[in-house]
DNA sequence: TTCATTTCTTGATATTTATCAAGAGGACGG
DNA sequence: CCGTCCTCTTGATAAATATCAAGAAATGAA
């Protein structure tokens, strides 16, 4: 089985068949470093896994990128009000390395409710688990110190501190770089 | 039509049986002032619907209180982890005033599926739409000032400054009570 | 109303984080 | 291998925000 199919398998529960169903309907798509999977203004008519590689979602404001999150192998990639809900896209999802995608469009997505009667039942699981995980990002904000969220992100990603340009976990963690800087210096004396 | 037909029929968009259905099956539930709808550590097994009043979300870390939401007529309170997943609740549900809520149980709210074949389909979207919200306010942490976070919220949820305790409001922007102080002070003059 | 309690404001100060500027270190193409 | 570009680090300083403490204002109960 494939990453992909892996992760339907796993995260989903449907049977071998639907999950060979659902998976065949994406398509591999490699980016570049650099490319971009997604603009703000375009609509999300996508949805990306990611097989391998490190890819960004982010959006401009005041012309600085703010980065919302980072995905590695195993995360889905979209915008999700631009992919749900037909509105023009708010992330820029950009490649930060070569990357590997497995790719189903909105046409090809809706199929897999027709052929999977509790499909809706399903997403519904995956975003509110979605759901979930932001909540517990804006407590983050809410309650911790730019040290601890550093901390707290080494904890439990510290992998993407491998791969990643630190300039962009900063700004996905709500700091500068300078800050994230000075805080890794700190925490390893 | 209540004020929770409405919201449902404008929100979900069924049609005029479904709605009344649906709000049938939620019973008029009042809170007063200081009382629990739902404690950390329990299960949220009701679904709430403000009618009228104030409710407060939040979870205490290092024994303070984190605010997380307030809920004035038209929101449901729910602690979605624990209702979808049977998770023990992260969240106390407070009733700031006295409250006036349409709740429904879990077992009955699962009738509701039963009965209107794209409900899951409809939770999705709601859930969807809860989702960019919360992404939204991740933004909010990421790109703003304390500052910024206030007048945002003043020039989005005005009224929440007229009905709510200032260290409330303080806690949800992710601010101590005397910035927030501070900050309305500096706005006025 | 009055008293007690809670909430809000204000001031002084400390801490955290941002900004600006410079330089060091790495990656990569030629 | 060298130079260029980009990223990261470091230092100095400024700005934002938190903390602590006290008093003022508002609230609620008797």
């Amino acid at each position: 089985m494939s990453e992909l199919e892996n992760y339907i398998q796993s995260y989903f529960g449907v049977s071998k068949e639907e999950v060979s169903a659902i998976s065949s309907m994406f398509q591999k798509v490699n980016l570049e470093k650099g490319e971009f999977f997604l603009k703000t203004g375009r609509y999300s008519e996508r949805l990306g896994f990611v097989q391998a590689g490190v890819i960004r979602e982010f959006v401009i404001i005041n012309d600085k990128e703010v980065t919302k999150w980072i995905s590695t192998k195993g995360y889905f990639v979209v915008d999700l009000s631009s992919f749900i809900f037909k509105q023009t896209a708010r992330w820029n999802i950009q490649a930060l390395t070569d990357c590997e995608l497995f790719v189903i469009n909105i046409d090809n997505y809706k199929e897999i409710g027709k052929t999977i009667p509790r499909w809706a039942e399903l997403e519904k699981l995956f975003i509110a688990k979605c759901f979930t995980v932001l909540e517990d990002r804006v407590l983050t904000h809410l309650a911790m110190t730019a040290e601890e969220r550093y901390l707290h992100l080494l904890a439990f990603n510290k992998e993407l501190f491998q791969f990643v340009p630190l300039q962009y976990l900063a700004s996905m963690l709500g700091m500068t770089p300078e800050t994230l800087s000075r805080l890794r210096k700190k925490s390893v004396q």
